[in-house]
RNA sequence: GGGCGAUUAGCUCAGCUGGUUCAGAGCACCUGCCUUACAAGCAGGGGGUCAGUGGUUCGAAUCCACUAUCGCCCA
């Protein structure tokens, strides 16, 4: 499995009866402070379940169904003769007329303007109809229908919003069977829904009040479980009032205390937390933590208790009556959302709500950093912090990391429904725990999105098997205590120390600043790149011969140092070869040992091996452009004086470029192929015919790159306003271009005359 | 409808405070190699008008505005 360190002593379920006390506890303290009430809010209504489901579980289809033309009756002012009739409305819910209580139109909209205000008749109302008002509201689209809208705030979420703006009447039509309730002596009154449409369609039209259907397409929400079509219906729920809480969670983000990473969801948050919205806190669920309330008999009013008995107490109480007793009582049935017992989470876990305090509690909190998805940064995140600042008086965590949600190749969230994830354990039986990890952690940007492709799994276990290979290598070494370490391998041993601790330190900035997959990428190329292509090819005795035990100490140093940093991308080859690379004691192990320091470095001696490289490279293009075998040792000729020339790393070179020997001189010798590295030039005499034309081509090519840059870099210095408002150092650097730019044109056009010249 | 963000190589992404030969990395691709750790490998190589337009600046992938496309959260 994907290992996890985790303390599997102190599990805990949101659910354990010390956690469920702990939540009802919060429960009655905010209700006490007078945060928690009840309200009315809009559910999605399964009239077949006779319950409310949650959004997730509404599933949206496209239903073609009718756009009605209603006409609705003006009454006549008297200032206005003019006017017309009848106002028209298009509706897909015609039923739903029967719980209108007004009409709405843009604020914007040229053409109603003059009838805000204004009283209309709603039809199919009875005897006389319900008279309503025609107000404005910048949700009406002009665009849609005939740009007036029906207002019916029982039935609809929208209109709801609306009737709450403009403090409508509510009246509800449809019961929770889904059957219109409407004036008990008309025909409506307990049909269904769908059929009542009907019937009022064919009222309309009796009284000339349809003026047209037309074919609509629209997005109707089913449910999930019963797939009969949601009814959006007014209930009573608990609600939690968030504005007073909020105040420290957003202020404490803002200022700093607590980090987002990455910083660009800060915005997010602020936003979300400036304009918070009571948190509505009851679900219909069969499970749960149920709400702590008990209602007196035949009556909506209710007391709020952690126990039977103490509720029983205190509706003896309010009451005034001491025969009640707990059976008279009943418990809401409804329960708490599951985040009102997760936001407790830092908190409950240690125990801190039932005895603030504890020394558990004191040690533990607040913890460092929490890795969660950006999709739960509010539903959970943000009520972490509010829960802590209300109950614990302090932030949670300093650092939230926000990973990145798994989605597939086309960018569709992994999901179960899809059957679009991969099986973990297939994949780890193929690619390894390490190589899954790898694969993961590789495309893992801070926040970014991870889109999972098992070519990234297949390079994580490619990279185990090289980890593997280079320690066979290592270990397969034979060690002679009289040999004498090469002029090569110490020079090797030099730099790589020096690169190892400028890696880390590299490495230090990436962790800290939460770039991981950039972090493993480090690691990865210091191992395959640096070390085993580089270093292990330097030191490498020839077949059968020992090494000397200087280079061989380092190396296993060195190797252990890497095993070290890979270890939290690969914690299981990294242990292995941990125990296999030294003698070690019973029960120690690489998870115990600690993060290598980060050392000082020497860039400079960086730089210098970068060049050898760069020389060597050249070299192999060389021999293979001249399909010069790699066993065939060549010549190098450096154009410089000796004396000045920094020949530390000139074993170096002689060994990875199989060079029989390096000779200096002044002038440039005749028949060689030439490459330049930094603005030395370097000549391999020709063995046979030399390609003249295509080196000719290729000293053009560099000489076109080098004056454009010099073009670019003379551009810049000849420009006063340059001079004068750049930064020194940038003027500086932009000097140094300009000379290195030359010598290295003039050394390529001499290059170049002298080949013409053949 | 409200808010937030993205657009850089075939793919996935870096590029942080505008200034190195700055246009990068990995994978994929092409060429040559079964060279005594590794073909799950080695060596070499090609590939981008930094979404578009305009602006700020001595200087823009980087800052600003608009346009286009895409995504996310909330309703």
């Amino acid at each position: 499995m994907l290992p996890a360190t985790g303390n599997w002593e102190r599990t805990k379920f949101t659910m354990d009866p010390d956690m469920s006390e702990s939540v009802i506890q919060v429960f009655i303290k905010l209700y006490r402070k007078g945060y928690i009430y009840r309200g009315l809010r809009m559910v999605n209504w399964d009239p077949q379940a006779k319950t409310a489901i949650s959004n997730e579980e509404v599933i949206y289809k496209e239903l073609k169904s009718k756009l009605y033309y209603v006409k609705y009756k003006i009454l006549k002012s008297k200032k206005d003769r003019e006017d017309p009739d009848f106002i028209t409305i298009a509706t897909t819910r015609p039923e739903t007329i029967l719980g209108d209580t007004a009409v709405c139109v843009n604020p914007k909209d040229e053409r109603f303007r003059h009838l805000v205000g204004r009283t209309v008749v709603v039809p199919a109302t009875g005897k006389g109809g319900r008279r309503v008002k025609v107000i404005a509201d910048e949700y009406v689209d002009p665009e849609f229908g005939t740009g007036i809208l029906k207002i019916t705030p029982a039935h609809d979420e929208n209109d709801y919003e609306i009737g709450k703006r403009h403090d409508l009447d509510i009246i509800s039509v449809i019961d929770e069977n889904g059957r219109i309730s409407f004036d008990k002596r008309r025909d409506f009154h307990g049909k269904d829904r769908f059929e009542v449409r009907k019937l009022i369609v064919e009222y309309l039209k009796g009284k000339g009040l349809l003026l047209k259907e037309e074919d609509y397409v629209n997005k109707v929400g089913f449910s999930e479980r019963t797939d009969v079509i949601i009814e959006p219906r007014l209930s009573l729920q608990w609600f939690l009032r968030m504005k007073e809480l909020a105040k420290p969670a957003l202020d404490n983000v803002m200022n700093g205390e607590i980090r987002l990473v990455p910083e660009k969801f800060i915005n997010t948050y602020r936003h979300w937390m400036e304009n918070i919205r009571d948190w509505c806190i009851s679900r219909q669920l069969w499970w749960g933590h149920r709400i702590p309330a008990w209602y007196l008999p035949d009556s909506d009013d209710y007391v709020v208790a952690d126990t039977a008995e103490e509720a029983l107490k205190q509706a003896r109480k309010k009451t005034g009556n001491d025969q009640l007793q707990i059976g008279d009582l009943h418990q809401d049935e409804d329960v708490l959302d599951t985040w009102f017992s997760s936001w407790l989470w830092p908190i409950s876990v240690f125990d801190g709500i039932r005895r603030p305090h504890n020394p558990d509690f004191e040690y533990y909190y607040p913890t460092n950093d929490l890795v969660t998805a950006p999709e739960i940064l509010f539903f959970w995140v943000a009520r972490m912090i509010i829960a802590g600042y209300e109950f614990a008086k302090e932030k949670p965590f300093r650092n939230v990391y926000l990973t990145g949600i798994v989605r597939d190749k086309q960018r569709r969230k992994m999901s179960k429904s899809l059957g679009n994830s991969p099986e973990p354990l297939k994949l780890i039986g193929k690619y390894g725990a390490d190589g899954v990890r790898v694969g993961m952690l590789l495309c893992s940007p801070a926040g970014g999105d991870l889109l999972f492709d098992e070519s990234l799994t297949e390079q994580g276990r490619n990279f185990g098997n090289k980890i593997w290979n280079a320690f066979r290598l290592v270990k397969g070494w034979t060690v002679n205590d009289s040999e004498k370490q090469p002029e090569a391998s110490a020079q090797a041993v030099k730099w790589f120390g020096e690169l190892l601790n400028s890696t880390k330190q590299k490495l230090e900035d990436q962790f800290g600043s939460y770039r991981l997959s950039e972090a493993l990428m480090t690691v990865y190329r210091l191992f395959w790149d640096e070390f085993s292509a580089w270093y292990l090819e330097i030191v490498k005795p020839d077949a059968g011969k020992p090494l000397d035990p200087q280079t061989y100490r380092k190396t296993i140093e060195y190797f252990e140092e890497l095993i070290i940093l890979l270890h939290p991308f690969m914690p299981f080859i990294t242990e292995e070869i941990w125990q296999l690379i030294r003698k070690r004691q019973k029960g120690e192990s690489i998870m115990m040992t600690s993060w290598p320091d980060t050392g000082t470095f020497d860039m400079k001696c960086i730089d210098r091996f970068e060049k050898t490289k760069e020389a060597v490279t050249q070299i192999r293009t060389i021999r293979k452009n001249g399909r010069i075998p790699q066993k065939k040792p060549l010549r190098l000729i450096i154009k410089d004086d000796e004396q000045q020339f920094d020949t530390r790393y000139l074993d170096v070179l002689k060994k990875m470029s199989n060079l029989s020997e390096i000779l200096f001189i002044r002038e440039k010798p005749e028949n060689a192929i030439s490459f330049i590295v930094g603005t030395t030039e370097y000549y391999i005499p020709f063995i046979g015919e030399i390609d003249l034309v295509s080196e000719k081509e290729k000293i053009r090519n560099d000489l076109e790159y080098a004056r454009g840059f010099l073009k670019s870099v003379m551009k810049k210095l000849g420009n006063e306003q340059f001079i004068k408002n750049a930064p020194e150092a940038v003027v500086a650097k932009e000097k140094a271009k300009q000379e290195d730019a030359e010598a290295r044109i003039q050394a390529l056009e001499e290059r170049l005359a002298s080949l013409e010249s053949k």
